[in-house]
DNA sequence: TAACATACATACAGTATGTATGTAAACTGT
DNA sequence: ACAGTTTACATACATACTGTATGTATGTTA
């Protein structure tokens, strides 16, 4: 019955990842730990073996999430020197990242309710946001931004993104829709810029 | 046993303002319908009666906290002239709704999760997004506002003004925050403004 | 006042999470 | 190498909550 400690940690990332993927299609309510130990072919004694409760998979979940995406934004925003450039691109590729259906939900939607908004806040500070304030703040020392208190500005870009990229998943039907995001962002942005350089 | 008609939808009035606190203090998961329906001195029989299922419930007390939110927007915005002013004495008065713990947590926490994002921001256009939209055009087309399409800037602003408020209510032990947070907006108010006016 | 609708209560069914316990396989030290 | 321990699961069960079906008394109306 037993697997290796290979077969096991292979157990574990199947969980994690077949619950994503119910949590994606159904949301976390609606996602009975039962199919997803069905899909993998186990019992519910397994899930609750390697995961103290259904919050605590969610919370696996998530943290894979975020790890993918903040792994994009830092990816793009490293293709550029400007600093102007690294926000945009990253910012952009945290949109498009979010838009995603098999993100979408779980990072922005599921997230805040499911963990409280406080500790779903303090995830992504370890990820996305912490790579948003310090790009922030590199811009700032450099005096290129508004001097804006960095926290609310921070709090307040990522708020506009997540909201921008919901939007965006429901319009995505049209393809200009996209453009339009994007170049609103580049217009927001600009509104950030220190005029006095 | 049945009350007359004015004692009924005092019956339903009172049925949604326990289901208030009880979501604001538990939230919506961590609430049984029991609860709340004992607290009114009745039973779920009650309830079910007047509510399809706690969903409806919910968005019940949800319709309540929006208008009441939107009532405020409205009113503080109506105070002054001049656009500018409006607009921001309305995002003012909107974070500052939104901080409150009663309605903090149902509105935007819980509320996208519970009913969807989508139902989750129909519900929000019929109000406050409603009078920032409006807002934002009107001023675009006096021309005070930068030429960006105004569907996307719409939500981002929004969802800027979301987590602002979320920030400012975990941080609102210290008094500065608000006025940190108010600084801020204006900046960012600012920053949307059309220079060759 | 008889017929009906409404406002509730009661009882029950279904489903989900979580916990306690059992068991076989893999690892450990000797 | 093998006895003991731990690990990875399965099974069985307790608990809790939603939702539904049904019963009943009271108000309303023809």
């Amino acid at each position: 019955m037993r697997r290796g400690k290979e077969e096991t940690t292979e157990t574990i990332r199947q969980l994690v990842d077949i619950a994503r993927t119910h949590f994606t299609e159904y949301g976390y309510a609606d996602t009975a730990l039962e199919s997803i130990v069905q899909a993998a072919n186990l019992t519910r004694g397994a899930l609750y073996h390697h995961f103290r409760n259904k919050k605590e998979l969610f919370r696996s979940v998530l943290e894979g999430v975020q790890r993918e995406v903040a792994d994009k934004v830092e990816q793009a925003a490293s293709t550029s020197e400007d600093v102007w450039q690294q926000l945009y691109l990253g910012c952009r590729a945290f949109v498009m990242a979010a838009v995603e259906e098999r993100n979408k939900r779980i990072m922005l939607v599921d997230g805040p309710a499911i963990l409280g908004w406080e500790e779903w806040r303090a995830m992504d500070q370890r990820h996305s946001m912490r790579l948003l304030r310090a790009q922030l703040q590199t811009m700032q020392e450099q005096g290129c931004l508004r001097q804006a208190p960095l926290e609310v500005t921070t709090y307040f870009i990522s708020g506009g993104l997540n909201e921008m990229a919901l939007w965006l998943a429901r319009e995505s039907l049209n393809e200009h829709a996209l453009d339009e995001a994007m170049n609103a962002l580049s217009m927001f942005l600009e509104g950030f810029k220190q005029s006095s350089a």
